[in-house]
DNA sequence: TAAAACCTCGTTTTT
DNA sequence: CGAGGTTTTA
């Protein structure tokens, strides 16, 4: 294999192939091409490519990885493991998870389900869900799974938070809810294999065996319970590469441990280290900037990027005067960009917090530039698909009450909140599954005749096509089933308004060809059950890809641009509050990772980067006087070019700039005094209302 | 049981 | 300001 165009520190991370090693790998400074390398290398040194194991985060970047991998190096390399945490974690529990007292054929709930799964736990205890918030439950049960333990009530009553006292009473009842439904949550999936591990040394041995050499992608985000998993693989050959950068931890708030990155070396003692600190994909500007917002944070592994790319244009920082004015002053810049001749898939506008990417669509839109939003809710947040796949579960699984309660009256059908009680008080008594109970609820005293007729309908609804289902032609019998109940006339009846229920018909219809493509894949093998987990593990694979057909401008939060790269980024509403994101009551605001997720961004322009904030900010219909973010200070002034909207640009788009002195002189001034800019004739706007 | 008024509450989200 | 959930009413 050609190493020649790797440099001295990357060719060093491929060579080095035994014995533990960590790869503190800068942003942009090659990564993946390291990590692919090091695969090939290997698979060159005559390792068998089912020894190799290479885990990422995301489905994306381990397809992407693969299709790499092979690329380079031949059909051999097909047989190398190349998943996600939770996908290896699911293929390891798949063979043994009945170790531990669970069915051979499991489901994996998503967060809607553990909420739910939560709230009933709650109920149980006779734990108010109004007084403790379930979420936040669910938030603690899912922190002290993640870092391998559970959660603890604070000893002795002292001063400790109460709903730290909930989650621990709700956690066993939780975990038991789960197993009763055959079911195992995301963090399941990493914890139970270690479990596992623990209590059958000889499947442990197995897979340490068979994996002989272990790479780990964006280690600095993962968590303790995945650290523990990552040791019991590699703790007896010790081959265990990790590559990450702690200054691009942002998913701390979800258990990620930036620590597992920063003790490496106490983790895995006598391990190598190499770090990769030339940046290939921005210039020396955009990196002398970010470098100046990233060494403000304490607690680091010292790092420096540096660019061969040594000049490029100052970054821009830009006023405006409204959020309003923020968004169409970034329109018009995207829009300019691009008929001065850049693709829009070169452009990228990131922001905080999805909602920020209302206003800039609507001026997006008005100047006709194709964009993308990534992320945001959408799609799987839609109640009809929630309901659709609740119709797949139960048929796959009888057991899932969770879906059941909520399929059981949608479309309306006449079985109302009071028989659902009292059946489940009678499901209790007599200890049968809530199924079970409603095909006997005849036999219910407490139900009137109509109610348990209605039931017995919906069993043997649900019977009649779980049957049909297990023979395939799975989305032809979607179909037949909705149409049967009516559900899309039902949900389009429900609807507020004729768009509206358009709009569900679709995503019904989306959820059907995403069955589709999944059934024509998978051929015979195709069943309900495995399409869920699937889903629960990959929720974009399915979905329609018009991504590349056309460039379009992508619009994305910052979380969401990790890993990519543009040549040109906006970085919208760079305030106080908002990028470094001022947490809500009670949650513990963390200035390190806003400032990380901010150095994120900021690295993902290749050419240019561009910078606004909004003087004042319509914030729950109030309107907020704001003040830049505390980031923009760090940022070395001869580095940058101030502009300050004083008004609505008006005609073609225009940009005031200022002369470069008095930007300096301007810059960072309070917003009290909105400076006009030389040379325009437009009218300042007053801010003082 | 279902529609209508009412209230409350606003992060990030690879799996 | 607006979505979502909850309580009120027919």
């Amino acid at each position: 294999m050609d190493l020649s165009h790797l440099n001295p520190p990357q060719r060093s991370a491929v060579l080095t192939t035994e014995g533990p090693l960590l790869v503190l790998a800068g942003a942009g400074s090659g990564k993946t091409r390291v990590i692919t390398h090091r695969i090939c290398h290997l698979l060159d040194k005559k390792v068998p490519a089912r020894s190799i194991l290479a885990v990422t985060f995301t489905n994306k970047a381990a397809s992407e990885m693969k299709e790499r991998v092979v690329h380079m190096a031949g059909q051999r390399a097909l047989g190398v493991t190349l998943s996600t945490f939770h996908a290896f974690g699911a293929e390891v529990l798949k063979e043994h998870l009945s170790k531990l007292g669970w069915p051979k054929k499991f489901a994996i709930v998503d967060t809607g389900d553990q909420i739910a799964l939560v709230r009933r736990a709650m109920k149980e205890r006779q734990i108010d869900d109004k007084v403790f918030d379930s979420r936040k439950v669910l938030t603690l049960i899912s922190r002290a799974k993640s870092s391998g333990t559970e959660p603890q009530a604070k000893p002795d009553g002292e001063e400790g938070e109460d709903i730290e006292l909930v989650a621990h009473l709700v956690f066993p009842l939780y975990q038991l809810a789960l197993k009763a439904q055959g079911a195992v949550d995301f963090d399941d999936l990493i914890v139970f294999p270690s479990r596992i591990f623990e209590k059958h040394p000889e499947v442990k041995e197995q897979f340490a065996k068979r994996f002989r050499y272990i790479m780990v992608d964006e280690y600095q985000d993962t968590n303790k319970a995945q650290l523990d998993l990552l040791r019991h693989l590699g703790d007896s050959h010790r081959n265990v590469c990790v590559v990450g950068d702690d200054d691009q931890c942002i998913y701390s708030w979800r258990g990620a441990e930036v620590r597992n990155i920063l003790d490496f070396e106490s983790l895995f003692p006598g391990g190598k280290e190499v770090r990769l600190e030339q940046n290939y994909r921005s210039n020396q500007v955009i990196l002398d900037a970010a470098n100046s917002v990233i060494e403000k944070n304490p607690d680091r592994r010292a790092k420096r990027m540096w660019s061969e790319v040594k000049g490029g244009p100052r970054i821009t920082l830009c006023t405006a005067p409204s959020e309003e004015d923020e968004a169409r002053w970034v329109a018009s810049e995207v829009k300019r960009a691009i008929v001065e001749g850049l693709s829009s898939d070169e452009i990228a506008i990131l922001y905080r917090v999805n909602g920020q990417s209302r206003f800039l669509e609507e001026f997006l839109r008005e100047r006709e530039v194709r964009y993308e939003v990534i992320g945001g809710s959408e799609f799987f947040d839609l109640r009809e698909v929630k309901d659709v796949i609740a119709y797949f579960r139960v048929i796959a699984n009888p057991k899932d009450e969770i879906s059941l309660l909520r399929i059981v009256n949608t479309p309306a059908r006449g079985i109302g909140d009071v028989t659902m009680e009292r059946l489940t008080g009678w499901a209790l008594e007599q200890k049968v599954h809530l199924f079970e109970a409603m095909g006997r609820a005849a036999e219910v005293e407490t139900l009137p005749k109509g109610a348990a007729e209605k039931l017995g309908e919906f069993v043997a609804l649900i019977e009649r096509y779980r049957k049909a289902f297990n023979k395939g032609n799975l989305s032809h019998l979607t179909r037949e089933l909705l149409a049967e109940i009516q559900f899309i006339d039902s949900a389009r009846a429900s609807a507020p308004s004729l768009a509206a229920g358009d709009r569900k018909a679709k995503a019904v219809a989306h959820v059907i060809q995403s069955l589709e493509v999944y059934e024509k894949r998978e051929g015979k093998k195709a069943s309900l059950l495995t399409y869920l987990n699937r889903l629960s593990l990959d929720t974009k694979s399915d979905e329609e890809e018009p991504h590349h057909q056309a460039g379009r401008v992508t619009l994305m939060t910052l979380h969401g641009a990790k890993g990519l790269e543009w040549k040109l980024v906006f970085m919208v509403g760079v305030e106080e509050d908002l990028l470094p994101h001022s947490g809500m009551q009670g949650e513990l605001p963390n200035p390190e990772e806003e400032r990380r997720l901010c150095y994120v961004g900021m690295t993902r322009a290749r050419d240019r980067l561009v910078m606004t904030r909004a003087a004042t900010r319509i914030k729950r219909g109030k309107e907020l006087a704001r003040t830049p973010s505390r980031f923009l200070a760090d940022i070395p002034e001869q580095l940058c070019d101030v502009v300050e909207l004083a008004a609505i640009p008006v005609g073609p788009p225009t940009v005031k700039e200022q002369s470069f002195f008095s930007a300096l002189r301007d810059r960072l001034k309070s917003e009290k005094e909105p400076v006009v800019a030389a040379g325009s004739g437009l009218d300042s706007q007053s801010t003082d209302r």
